[in-house]
DNA sequence: ACCGTCGGCGCC
DNA sequence: AAAGGGCGCCGACGGT
């Protein structure tokens, strides 16, 4: 069962469809009664239809109702729109409607509603009509329908998570800035220790009004003190012998943390003991998640010292091993890359197997295999990688042709991938444009062969999460609500937060590593891959691994 | 005063 | 022959 939520006038029209979208069945409910009506339905466990999560979903949270399953309409006529696999319906050849434009900017996400639209927002009826018919007509409409499932309850799993927060211990935070910054500075002045290695810098560089924050004006000074540099990238500046070195790379060690985790940002993000980061769900074309505002994909390791549990409270840290190589092996079918998968770490897998002589070759070359890269390590481990695992290299080298040629590639359940714009350089025209267009395609190629792994493994991600916190639903307590419950608090891509009750920690752990077998059955059904976790169980998440 | 771009670096 | 994927965010900077 369908239930499509739509604002008009003076209410919100609620339409009831059967599992094929058919025999509709109209209400409207007051915008203040609707939380109490969803939860009421929410005991058929109905499919709620909306136009975007991150504006139905905070003010249902904030009155403590809680759902099971959604679809994002604009989540997933993003993905149909594009997909290679819909290409020809009549969904992806309309001309492009109110469904294809960002989701409106409707107020402060976390209060009531508040009554909606000058102009009447679009029938979802219709759109869930629309992009049914697209998926029956592609070619797998298994996988679509697993994908924007997926996208859909990672919507429901972001709005959860900002609803609850990451625990976040401002005075820790704040201990750690002054340990390693100083006092809090007055606003616009240097905090005391950067203030002593600025110092020191400019001592040993003999240059008293050196200004390192502007990177031209570092860049000439560095030259002027005769330092062959051609940027000032912390890891050009390593491969330098000079006494002005070290402290430099301190100051622009402290100047980071100072300007993207100090205490402003501490100001701005953290309240109430609370990190409420605003994920942007599918906000990358991978797939992957976005964030806008906070960096919550960026946290430090330096500040997660300040991630404390509640009294009585911990967290499950769960992280996917080797997530991308273990996607790699499954989606291409590489039983030997599979077979080193089945050691808990796949780099010492393939150690054992002989492909490389240490975790550190393994781990290099497989990434340069997925990402590309032809330098270093990596491309030193390249012919050893395609020796051992022909097969799944194969694969990302087809996507790599794909790119440079101009084609779009797909992720395993059919995300496609941005056209290629237009080359910026002509062929034709001289040797040197010839070469440049070379360049462009060859980067595109690294673009395509990158976006099949970290597309699906993004995907995995998203079977993880929706597995997960269904499992930790069900865990309980009996009757408890949200609050008392253990819950998703934080994702990063290949990781995840459970904050629990300390009596719920192992059970929840348990949620974890089944949650991560089911998606990967629900991705790769029988594929004898393995999705190995690292858990732990810690009251400080910079404790965990 | 405001806006877009760039250099640099944090995360995966 | 050479070639590392995806992001967000900050301050500086150069333009209007």
């Amino acid at each position: 069962m369908f239930i499509a939520l739509r604002y008009v006038a003076d209410g919100v029209v609620a339409t009831e469809l059967d599992d094929e979208a058919k025999r509709p069945r109209m209400s409207v409910v007051r915008p203040d009664d609707l939380a109490s009506w969803v939860a009421e339905r929410e005991a058929a466990t109905p499919r709620w239809v909306w136009d975007d999560t991150a504006h139905w979903y905070p003010p249902l949270l904030a009155e403590g109702a809680r759902i099971e399953r959604a679809l994002d309409l604009r989540l997933c006529r993003r993905i149909l729109r594009h997909a290679t696999a819909t290409a020809r319906t009549a969904l992806a050849t309309a001309p492009a409607d109110e469904w294809d434009a960002p989701a409106p900017v409707r107020g402060a996400s976390d209060a009531l509603f508040e009554l909606e639209p000058v102009t009447a927002a679009p029938d979802p009826v219709a759109e869930l009509r629309n992009q049914r018919t697209a998926i029956e007509t592609a070619e797998s409409p298994g996988r679509l329908n697993l994908l924007l499932a997926a996208e859909s309850v990672g919507a429901l799993a972001a709005a959860e998570m900002r609803h609850a927060g990451l625990p976040w211990d401002a005075d820790r935070h704040a201990a750690i800035l002054t340990e390693l910054l100083g006092p809090r500075p007055l606003p616009g002045a240097r905090p005391a220790h950067m203030e002593a290695v600025l110092a020191q810098i400019r001592a040993l560089l003999d240059d008293p009004e050196l200004n390192p924050d502007s990177p031209a004006e570092l860049l000439r000074g560095l030259q002027r003190a005769g330092l062959p540099l051609t940027s000032t990238r912390s890891w050009e500046l390593k491969e330098i012998e000079h006494p002005a070195i070290a402290p430099l790379l301190e100051y622009k060690r402290l100047a980071r943390l100072l300007t993207a985790n100090g205490w402003n940002w501490l100001d701005q993000w953290v309240s109430e003991g609370r990190f409420r980061p605003s994920y942007v769900p599918g906000g990358v074309v991978t797939g992957r998640w976005a964030t806008d505002g906070g960096g919550a994909l960026q946290l430090p390791k330096q500040v997660r010292g300040a991630v404390i549990a509640d009294p009585g409270w911990t967290f499950v840290v769960a992280d996917a091993a080797q997530l991308e190589p273990r996607v790699l092996a499954a989606m291409s079918g590489d039983a030997a890359m599979a077979r080193a998968g089945r050691a808990t770490d796949l780099y010492q897998g393939m150690v054992d197997a002989g492909a490389v002589e240490t975790r550190t070759q393994a781990k290099y070359g497989m990434l340069g295999a997925i990402y590309g890269g032809t330098t270093g390590e990596s491309g030193r481990m390249r012919p050893r990688i395609e020796r051992a695992f022909p097969v799944a290299m194969r694969f990302v080298e087809d996507a790599a042709r794909a790119g440079e040629a101009g084609r779009v590639v797909s992720t395993w359940l059919g995300r496609s991938s941005p056209h290629r714009t237009a080359g910026t350089y002509d062929e034709g025209t001289s040797e040197a444009d010839a070469r440049r267009s070379r360049t462009e395609a060859a980067a595109w190629g690294r673009f395509t062969r990158n976006f099949v792994v970290q597309g699906t493994a993004a995907e995995w991600a998203l079977c993880w999460i929706g597995a997960l916190r269904r499992r930790l639903w069900e865990l309980g307590p009996e009757g408890a609500g949200a609050a008392e419950r253990p819950h998703l608090v934080f994702f990063l891509h290949d990781e995840l937060i459970v904050h629990t009750p300390v009596e719920f920690a192992p059970l929840a752990a348990e949620a974890m590593r089944a949650a991560a077998a089911d998606a990967g059955r629900l991705l790769f059904g029988g594929a004898p891959v393995e999705f190995a976790l690292s858990v732990s169980i810690v009251e400080n998440y910079a404790d965990a691994r």
